[in-house]
DNA sequence: TGAATTATCTGACAGATCGTCAGATAATTC
DNA sequence: GAATTATCTGACGATCTGTCAGATAATTCA
């Protein structure tokens, strides 16, 4: 992490100094605040340069584009999933395999609610076929579902007598813990059913049960 | 359908005639075709009412912004979806019940083809709490999930063997659906691989296997 | 027919934003 | 404390938004 840092950079390229740096982190505070309050709509490059008291000016020598102000932070979001990952060694046996399952979908639960609001957006723009933010959501997935991918192997779940491919089972259940963590704010079961629930679909079919 | 086109009106309530109904409806069509092409981000006002010969004056007899025009699009798409719950009839017995969860899978893969650019920003804005794309979601949700839980129910999947709760689980059915329609035309795994797999996670998760 | 009435459209405008400079201001160096 | 370097911003032209009042087109009806 520091040492990603020391190579920040201007738009013109040049490094940047400790004075730049802090301005550049409030730019970038400032856009996760005005994004989770008001959403991608009311989100204006002289919004952010007035909430960090700055002109436009200010503004795109650091970033280009709102836009790009979220790539960043979509960018520095991937750095939490690392510890997602442990979550799927072993194999998953029986009341232990369970608990981890849970862990799992709370896991995404805590991380939309920490993210949501970049992350839509990633999601939406990586949708449209933009490929900065196609190739950082791919950042983010490719490991879980390798992942999810060997864990099934290693349980012999989708194999011969399966009708299911690993990898797209794979993509289906990441569908299922990227769609509820974003939802279940908002939706109208209990929280304890749908984190029991999903994770019994994840455990199932990570298993073969 | 006709019936509900009387009542199209003006922004002041007035209702429209026949020359400003087809204004209208050339200032929908332009602005779904400019959505599919552009995305959310290239999506103005002034693009929409140029690509109609007209001046922004003229779409704002008719919207009230770029959003408005988008909520009566998604609304217009909700109603190719009651198609959609005579799949769930029946109970989805043997050989049957797995090519109804099939066509269940391809009938979303084929609705988001045509609707994709609406609904992921229907999603977006009701994500971020707009109330309006709310209400159109749940409208084009709640009618399947109702179908998928009384469809378990039938079969007696969920029951009390299971941890899982039948709304939940519909909603993570749900899940799946969206984001495989929605990511289908990208994703690096066949077609059919990942067709096979979500109806096969579909029809295991509703009739209990 | 053509004048009156109604329906629809747009020019013009004020306010705001975008993105880009060149030059002002602040920090650092020597 | 003067020179150098780093950072910031005022000001600008182009564009957009949203709103009128008035222009234009369609329809009615004498």
């Amino acid at each position: 992490m520091s040492a990603s840092k020391q190579r920040i950079a201007d738009l013109t390229g040049r490094p940047l100094g400790a004075r730049a740096l802090e301005k550049r982190r409030q730019i970038l505070d400032a856009t996760r605040g005005l994004l989770a309050k008001r959403g991608l709509r009311g989100l204006r490059v002289a919004d952010i340069a007035r909430s960090v008291d700055s002109s436009p000016a200010t503004f795109y020598q650091y970033f280009s584009s709102v836009e790009d102000v979220v790539l960043h932070l979509a960018a520095e979001a991937n750095e939490d999933l690392p510890a997602l990952l442990e979550l799927f060694q072993g194999t998953w046996r029986g009341k232990e395999g369970q608990r981890r399952a849970r862990d799992v979908v709370t896991f995404f639960m805590d991380y939309w609610d920490v993210h949501g609001p970049l992350l839509r957006i990633r999601n939406l723009a990586a949708d449209e076929g933009d490929t900065r933010f196609m190739d950082l959501r791919r950042a983010a997935m490719e490991p879980i579902l390798l992942a999810m991918v060997s864990l099934m192997q290693r349980n012999g779940a989708a194999g011969k007598d399966s009708l299911m491919a690993p990898r797209s089972a794979a993509l289906a259940m990441s569908a299922i813990l990227d769609r509820m963590a974003a939802y279940h704010q908002v939706v109208e079961v209990s929280q304890e059913d749908l984190v029991t629930t999903c994770a019994q679909i994840l455990f199932r079919t990570l298993t073969g049960k």
